[in-house]
This record gives C-alpha cells, structure tokens and sequence, in this order.
DNA sequence: CAATCTAATAGACAATGTGTTGTATAATAA
DNA sequence: TTATTATACAACACATTGTCTATTAGATTG
C-alpha cells in the first residue's frame, strides 16, 4: 500500500506544532476558559483564521490532541500478552510513555482541566481491565461485581497517575509500576 | 449566638436557586464552553445583571455552587468515629447524598464536565483516607508507599461513585457500599 | 402603616472574542 | 501546465462580557 496519505505538507505539521506548543504553554499560564483562538493565534505567531484551517475550535482542537496521544497509549496496552493483563512490563512502558510527555499529561490529564483527555484514557483502561477482571474471577474468593471491579480498577490507576503528575513525578515508572502491581493484584496475603 | 447573619434576603435565595436551577439544566443540554451568562439569565427568568449581583463570573458561581456541596459531604464525614474510617455506615450516608443528589452529582462529577468540583471532592476524601491508611499500616502486609495507596484508594472510590453515576445508579447504595468496602478493606483471602 | 433599606430590573456602553467572507500568494500534486 | 491546498490579511456582523446609571419592587424595622 502506498504512503501517500501519510506525507502531510510540513508547513501543515509545522503549524499544527506551533499551535499545539502554543496551547500547551497558555495552560500552564491561564485556566482553560481563558484561552481564546486570538491568544493561540498570537503565541503561535499564526494567523488567527490559520486556527480555523486546522480546527473548527477550540474543543475540536483538543479533541484532535487527545487522540494522538490515546493512540500511543493504545500501542502500548496492545503489546500486552493474550490474555491481555496488567503485567508489570506494560506498566513500566506506559508510565515511562507518560513521563517522556509529562509536559502534556500534566496539562490535558492532571491540571484540573481537561475532562475530556481524562475520559479517553480511562475508557481505554477500563476496556482493557475488562479481560484482565474475566481472567481473575476464578481465582478470586471476592463477592464483587465485575463492573464494579472494573470501575474501581481503572478509576484507581489513572488517579494514581494523575497523583503522580500532580506532585511531579516523584517516583520512577519501575518503582511506580511495582506499587500499582502490589494495588491491583489483590493480594492473597497470610491470614495474619 | 446570633442567628443575624445567617438571615438572609429571601429574594437573594430565590434568585440564587433560580440561577443552580438554570445552571443545572442547561448543563444537561449543552458543553460548558457554550453556557453563557446570557443564557443562565434568561433560562432563570432574571436579568442578566442581577447575575454579576451574585457571582463574579461562571467559575466564580461554579466554585460557590461546589462549596455548598463539599460541606453537605464533609459533614457526613465528620460523623465518622474516632480514628476515621470507611466503615460501610459511612459509606451507605455519602452514597445516599449523592443519589438524593444525583441531578446536581450528575453533572458536576460525573458529566465530563466540572473538574472543580471533582477536584474538591477527592482532597476530602484522600484527606479522610489518609488517617485510615494510618491505622491500616500495622496489620498490613503490603509494601507500598503509604502517599501511594492514598492516590489509589480516593481515586478508586471517587471513579467508581462517577461512574455508578453515568450508568445512572444501577445499583442501591447499601449494595454499593456493602461492594466498595470489600474492595477497599484489602481483603485477608483465604490461602486459595 | 410608613419609612427605609436592599434586591432586582432596564437600558446602555466599550472592549473583546467569534466565526465567516473575499481576495491573494506560494507550495505541492496530478 | 493546471488544480489543489496551506497560509495570510482585512473586514464584517454578531455575541459576550463586565460595568454604569437610574428606576422599580420587595423586605424589614420602628
């Protein structure tokens, strides 16, 4: 199969790096409702109505942002063996995945702003434990619906993460990843 | 003590409930970049200056809307006995305000919408949680970072209740609650 | 009840932001 | 070459914001 569809003009992908560096620094400085196409536009040294070539919107944009970055995560969970699980080698890509674009996580994932980012990544999450649930249930003695199972799982890494970011990342992803490993494999610890 | 302040204009509260009223409702129709001060006055039947009467902006009112609420809930937390813990009484009272709630829960927690008030609602409950891992760290086996099961525990607690919420409360809160506490209670499983 | 607060309303204003239109230029693709 | 696309700029109509002044309506107190 040809290429063809893949070679974007560079001024396309220059401009569209202009504004997504652009959008990125303006939420590190101002809350979301204050970002405005003019002051993209301005940061971005483009043309206001460029914005408009590339985006309908300011929510459009984002859109389009989060889904270039769920792809990536999406790579990540595909590599995980079948039966898909939480295996600590998927944790450590992932987390490692997060800390080498922390700049943007902190920002679309972890500053309080963007519940749309946060939605993506946790429904992949989510679809993901979602077989890794099916495959614990025989082994588990837990009286728990596996929906809610499920709930509390995914709602529990990604928050975890966003702790994570949050207070800049004060662990590494090995160390991370092992923490998480312990919390979700609920434990069969001694009888104590 | 005086109950002097605590008296307020019955026309202040009137016009305050008609605006969370309008708020709410137009929340359920449109994304909140679209909710204006035009529409939230003329959905609550007041001019539009008696809004900047009230609040500031639509985050200012926001923010005020959410603090009302968080009380609601710090309050039933306060009940908890001493050192605080997650006991499913608890638990069962905080799941029975939000369902007595849930219109208002809805779309400030769980809508994809309001990061504010989720914000808010999950320092209360890492907070909380903090003395119970406390008390939980001596019978506890596992090897992890006490700030570590804190992120992992509020945020499960807290996405689960979100998502009990979008799936419009499939279940009763004395069963939900019975759910959560299992799984938060790390369990000492048989040997299997 | 009457006097007096105070909330709410009405209308207007400047400043800012939005989204569209029309025209033009340069680069790329067929 | 010719068609398409990305970019730029100016101008426009319009909506939104936040603030102002003056007026009306409602609530409280003596």
């Amino acid at each position: 199969m040809s290429t063809k569809s893949q070679r974007i003009d560079p001024r396309v992908l220059r401009t569209r790096q202009l504004i997504r560096d652009a959008f990125i620094e303006l939420l590190q400085e101002l809350e979301l409702e204050k970002i405005t196409v003019n002051r993209i536009a301005e940061r971005a040294t483009i043309n206001r109505v460029t914005f408009y070539l590339h985006y309908r919107d300011i929510s459009d944009m984002i859109e389009q942002l989060a889904d270039d970055m769920i792809n990536e995560i999406h790579a990540i969970l595909k590599e995980a063996p079948d039966p898909p699980d939480f295996n600590i080698e998927i944790l450590i890509k992932m987390l490692e995945h997060i800390e080498g674009n922390s700049k943007f996580y902190k920002v679309l994932l972890a500053s309080k702003r963007i519940p749309v980012f946060t939605e993506r990544l946790m429904k992949l999450i989510a679809d993901f434990m979602s077989s890794r649930i099916n495959k614990l249930e025989e082994s588990l003695t837990l009286n728990v619906q596996k929906d809610i199972a499920i709930w509390y799982g995914s709602s529990a890494i990604i928050g975890t993460i966003v702790f994570w970011l949050r207070n800049d990342l004060p662990y590494k992803p090995v160390f991370l990843a092992a923490q998480l490993s312990e919390l979700l494999h609920i434990p069969e610890s001694p009888s104590r």
